[in-house]
DNA sequence: CAAGCATATGCTCTTTGGAGTATATGAAGA
DNA sequence: TCTTCATATACTCCAAAGAGCATATGCTTG
C-alpha cells in the first residue's frame, strides 16, 4: 500500500479528473457517480479510495450510501506549484526576448564560437 | 509513439517538474539540467522530448548545445482546468457546516432507524 | 577527415497501476 | 432471520512508462 502519491500523479487520472468535476457541483453517492460517468462500480470505489487517501475527498455515511464530497487543500497544492509558472503568461514574451539577447550562461568548457542562436540553418 | 498524452501526466512525473521548475528561472542546456538534478543525460533528454512534444518547452540550437525555456501555454492548461474549483478554497466552510451537522461522524456500529434523509439527490 | 563534445535515440528490464470480474461487508426492510 | 441494495475489496491480466545502458547523430575544431 502506498499512500504517498503525489497530488499530480492522483489527477492525472482522467476518471479522477471526472469525479472531481462532478463534485464541483453537489457531493454525490458512489451510484450517482457511477452512473453519470458510465463507469462500472468497483472502479468508481477505487477511484474515490485513491482520492480519498489523497485527500481530494471526504466522505460521510448516509445509510448504505456514501456521500462523497470535495476537499480543496489537496487542489491548492497543485495551485501552488502553478503559482511560480503564472507570470509567464502574463507578459513573458518581451522578457523572453531578452533572456536571447542575453544567454551567455556558459560553462566551463572551451567555446570560442558564439552567437549561434536564431533560426533553425539546419 | 503516442503524442497525446494529457498535460496532466506529463507534470505527473517529478524529474519533469524539476525540469520545469529549473527553467522558470531561466533558460537552460541539457548539460545544465543534467549537472542541476544530477539525472543521466539521456533521462534528460527523453524527459525534455516529452515535454516539447506535449508544448512545455522549446528549443533553440547554439552549437552542439541546445537550449530550452518554458513554453506557458500547457500549464495554462492546467491553470484553466483548476479554475472550478478555486471557488472551494474561498468560501465553502459553511456547506460543508451543514452537512457535518446532519450526520455522524461516529461509527455506526450497531444502528437503528435513523432519518432517512431528505437528500438533494435526486 | 578525424576526433571530441553535446545531445538524441534504441533497446531491455522492471514496476506500476488501471480494467475487469468476482466476492465480501454492512445496513435496511420484510 | 433472510433478502436486497450500496459500496468496498481482492485478484488476475495487461499495457504503459521510467531506469539504465549502449550507441547514433550532429556540430565544431584541428
Amino acid at each position: 500500500m502506498k499512500s504517498v502519491e503525489s497530488v499530480f500523479e492522483i489527477i492525472a487520472e482522467p476518471n479522477r479528473r471526472a469525479i472531481l468535476g462532478l463534485l464541483v457541483s453537489a457531493q454525490q453517492s458512489v451510484g450517482e457517480i457511477e452512473r453519470q460517468l458510465r463507469m462500472p462500480q468497483p472502479a468508481v470505489s477505487k477511484h474515490l479510495r485513491v482520492l480519498r487517501e489523497a485527500g481530494f475527498v471526504e466522505s460521510t455515511v448516509d445509510a448504505q450510501r456514501r456521500l462523497y464530497r470535495l476537499k480543496p487543500e489537496a487542489l491548492q497544492e497543485v495551485d501552488a506549484w502553478l503559482a511560480p509558472f503564472r507570470r509567464f503568461w502574463s507578459a513573458h514574451v518581451d522578457a523572453l526576448e531578452r533572456h536571447l539577447d542575453r544567454m551567455d550562461r556558459s560553462i566551463p568548457t572551451k567555446r570560442k564560437t558564439r552567437k549561434r542562436r536564431q533560426g533553425p540553418n539546419r
